[in-house]
DNA sequence: GGATTGCCTGAACGCCCGTTAAGTACTCGG
DNA sequence: CCGAGTACTTAACGGGCGTTCAGGCAATCC
């Protein structure tokens, strides 16, 4: 189906996103300001610059954008995640650095994806929703692997409470206030992370 | 307006809740588990065994219900984190131990309602939805108080950053499974709390 | 015991929203 | 030019939901 359309002079090489995904980035913008529900399709319309209905050309419906949004993200977190593991063999201590580093850079770079993870995820069907919870239980089991090496005192169901209260601690970047440097946002949740987890 | 309703006889103090409460209850049930959007007042009636209109005589709508259930939230967290500053003078440490358990104490005793004011707070009109942020920000504030005395190095905006991300970890026992026994579930939020702030 | 009050039901109204359908401009290959 | 394809428009349907209204049935008060 790769139509090879003729690629216009313009801009040299702008790499112009596909129509699609500007509306999709939109959309997700919407629902996590006001809710899945809060908007409606002639909303995501008008803030693409056309009415609701031409989004139909795009997606097969709303629930479909919720999908098209929410899947990515839980995607790239377990391919993510798993390719941090697997830069080190062996330094348990090393991987969960890395693990943080990679978990709080993307929740600063996303706050939105993840604000919808976190609140609209139990608006979708059955079927998207369980192949979600299936890539975050994924993404999961790889933060309580390194936890158990690090803490052999903790059963694996007290890892996945650490684990679970982590995220909550990195996922908050949605509720930060803009007054403090991005940098400085990202070194001080990454360090409130392993103090959380190692305790000293 | 008080209206001194004579007290009936009856069980001698049961001390049975008002009706009014109970439906509040039910509400934030359904409200937490399927969205503020996703249930309609039949179906919370239908749940509290009476029709959707019949709760028309206890609350003035739907979003009645919800700031009902939300602004009692606020209140007793800030009231109760006051309380708990108010008991230590001069020990900052003391102080915030007893905020941590206070709080973490509150997040596994009312999931529901965390998890509501996590994610419908936006879905208030302006009004009441002013007034639930003033509370939350005046609690926030006795955090960042304590936090700035313990870590002089931080600037109030920093600490507010190590304040939200504290709340994120606490409040994630709404995703917590119930694998894990509940006394050893507040330890362990306790302890991964005190270090995330602390750090050593 | 008759009127009043409190709590509730069933029906209906009006609005909003997701979705579908039919038609229109613009582009492009031949 | 001409046909097809693409991206969009306006109009309309159908269902769901918050809310209102008129009445009914019980317990309570004088």
């Amino acid at each position: 189906m790769t139509v090879d359309q003729h690629q216009r002079p313009g801009p040299p090489a702008p790499r112009r996103r596909s129509r699609r995904d500007e509306i999709l980035e939109i959309a997700v913008g919407l629902f996590a300001a006001r809710g899945y529900h809060g908007v409606s399709m002639d909303d995501i319309g008008s803030a693409a610059g056309v009415t609701g209905p031409a989004l139909y050309h795009h997606f097969a419906g709303k629930e479909a954008m919720l999908v098209a949004a929410l899947i990515p993200v839980s995607e790239s977190l377990l391919h993510g995640g798993r390719e941090r593991v697997g830069r080190h063999s062996g330094d348990a201590r090393a991987v969960l650095s890395d693990l943080i580093e990679f978990h709080v850079e993307f929740a600063l770079a996303n706050p939105a994806v993840i604000a919808l993870h976190l609140h609209e995820l139990d608006r979708l069907p059955e079927e998207p929703r369980r192949q979600i919870r299936r890539l975050q239980r994924l993404y999961v089991e790889e933060w309580v692997r390194v936890l158990s090496l690090l803490r052999p005192e903790l059963d694996a169901g007290e890892a996945r409470v650490l684990a679970h209260s982590a995220f909550g601690l990195m996922n908050s970047t949605p509720f930060l206030g803009g007054e403090v440097d991005r940098q400085r946002r990202a070194a001080l949740l990454r360090e409130a992370t392993v103090h959380a987890l190692m305790g000293r």
